[in-house]
DNA sequence: TATAGCGGTATACTTTGGTATATCGCGGAT
DNA sequence: ATCCGCGATATACCAAAGTATACCGCTATA
């Protein structure tokens, strides 16, 4: 109810939508945060498994970043008790609800291109 | 049709997928971006009109960020040949069209904050 | 004993993004 | 003549983001 009541209002005024919208916008925006992401939207994985999957990443822009998605609450790091530690990473609920607007922008962005290449 | 197929490949392919939303998310980000668009949402603006929009905005970056969003077909800027001449900008429908996405986006957050908040 | 993989950290550097401040040509109003 | 608003541009600078390279402690394997 009030969750319905705070979009509306969000949506209606200008300044609140700049800063609502600049608060996804920030979880997702730097170099590599969507491949890190993408990387998880499929399954959990290990630090070197990410690193594995995003060639050009180095140890410590992936530690950097996973820090932050974890700072905001996007990622959960599970430490396992094995000898030596092994460490998880994976999407929280949401995390992974984030695929539906990765969608839209995708869509967006498809369209988009095809509507500006036809004009050019 | 084709449309629909590129769509539904790019987002069953986990590269096509990131550089899609990357696209978008190019259009998009930058400090002064979204208060441009989302001045313009409302209302098609004069330069200095957009300057007054947004206060702490400097001339540079204003003129900077709008000749990106011209390049990226977001906004169409439009002289008029009065005297002297005046100068409109405003969003083109793919630009307009984004909406929808800041929506979700939007909605997003603050679902998320939300979520994350009742965790802490 | 040496080597390799795991999960990172440390230090120094470069590149990109954004700021500050001043100025421009034009025309209309005072 | 002078100042103001419009629609910007020029130059210099500063801060944030990202890169390169080396290394760490731990353990299993050869």
């Amino acid at each position: 109810m009030e969750k319905i009541i705070s979009i509306i209002e969000a949506k209606s005024c200008p300044i609140h939508f700049v800063l609502a919208v600049n608060d996804t916008l920030n979880v997702i925006s730097g170099k590599w945060k969507l491949p890190i992401i993408g990387s998880l939207l499929f399954d959990k994985r290990r630090f070197t498994e990410i690193q594995r999957n995003i060639p050009k990443i180095t140890p410590r822009m992936l530690s950097k970043e996973l820090k932050d998605l974890e700072l905001n609450g996007m990622v959960i790091r599970k430490v396992f008790d094995t000898t030596p530690v092994s460490v998880e990473y994976e999407l929280s609920d949401s995390g992974k609800s984030i695929a539906d607007v990765l969608d839209k922008m995708l869509e967006w962005g498809i369209k988009h291109r095809e509507s500006t290449i036809s004009r050019s």
